[in-house]
DNA sequence: TTAGGAAATCTAACAACGTTAGGAATGGAT
DNA sequence: ATCCATTCCTAACGTTGTTAGATTTCCTAA
């Protein structure tokens, strides 16, 4: 009984040195030099060992995936703590463009089509929620009715994954990306404040 | 002297099939079945010959990039002939999403870190001076005195790419996400134009 | 017309990749 | 001490991008 436990146990453990490792590969070397014969070697195993923890790469690549949202969700909720209604928007926005900047091969990896696109949407669900959040008390505090929330939020998501791109796509460098990101929200929600008369009528976006 | 002539039109006629039969199998099969042997199959070469019209793949695929970008500029061009300054951004903002949702693949290496940055930058300039045209007459019509044009126009670039990102990931479906960079187009630039008082003292983005 | 040489093309191979099969070692239970 | 399941490794398969070397094709020049 004890040994099997015990089992388990080291089995887990290996497991995550696994990823432990991947993840140490990918963010210092990039995607290219995250292979399965890489990662074995980096946790002294041969390369069939992997198998015996994740189906496939792809699997060991969405754990990595789940773990980089993981890590923006902490970054988000660190971000929130700011009092203010509208500085605590344009923090979140400027943090998002920041973890880009910081973790490139990662951001890569979970914005990449080759993971499954219901997966992908099921990991970064946590982080579109404090998103979905955020925006709620926004549009409260600032009487602001908008008429489909969830769109709102699929339009914020978007503009900071697309600004986020452009710095990581090497168009633009990484503190501009951030003002812009800045720019385009503060642009965003003055747009959306200003759909909305005094008088609160839903706005029609 | 014209046998020469038309050897040198016979390797670029050769060449071109090439990048036809690339684009072909892209656009028809996706990224994954787009290999050297494949494309030489195709246009029943043996596949060294690929390599004495392009150093590598990734100058092949270069070339599928650049196409891509005269495709979309072909569109913007055609979108830009509305006479309405508003419609026509709108117009724009749709034409990009739609052909994020009609070409995946293509649009997908359009926007693929692998291939080089300042390449990409290239093929993709003339379709950004497009963007850049419009913005400015808009701003123009509507009084609107932009501090920084390039900045305006990279916020809106980031923006319809992460929009049109939001679909090709599988995040919302294709006509949504039209919709939804319509939406944040005009919540943007209704922004821009709520920064700018009657006067037009320059907004601050 | 024919000998020579450049250009074009093919076959074969290399290294590296993800992945699987089959056997050897390990170690707790009877 | 014996058995059996788990763990692990070596070897291999098929595919990828890419290159070397041989072979064929075809124009040029004697």
């Amino acid at each position: 009984m004890s040994t099997s436990t015990r089992r388990a146990r080291e089995r887990a453990n290996t497991r995550e040195r696994i990823i432990e490792a991947a993840l140490h590969v990918l963010e210092t070397e990039g995607v290219a030099a995250l292979t399965i014969r890489r990662i074995a070697t980096d946790v002294e195993y041969s390369a069939p060992v992997v198998y015996q923890h994740f189906a496939n790469k792809d699997a060991l690549v969405l754990e990595l995936v789940a773990h980089g949202h993981r890590l923006l969700l902490s970054e988000f909720h660190h971000a929130a703590q700011e009092p203010d209604t509208d500085r605590r928007m344009t923090r979140i926005a400027s943090q998002y463009v920041r973890f880009a900047g910081e973790h490139p091969h990662l951001f890569r990896v979970m914005n990449d089509p080759v993971v499954d696109a219901d997966e992908r949407r099921r990991v970064a669900e946590p982080v579109i929620d404090v998103l979905k959040e955020l925006l709620t008390t926004w549009s409260a505090a600032h009487n602001v009715v908008l008429a489909d929330l969830d769109q709102a939020c699929e339009i914020l998501w978007g503009t900071l994954y697309g600004i986020a791109s452009l710095s990581y796509l090497g168009n633009v460098g990484g503190d501009r990306a951030r003002y812009l990101a800045e720019q385009a929200l503060r642009a965003i929600l003055l747009g959306w404040r200003t759909e909305t008369p005094a008088n609160g009528r839903p706005a029609s976006n």
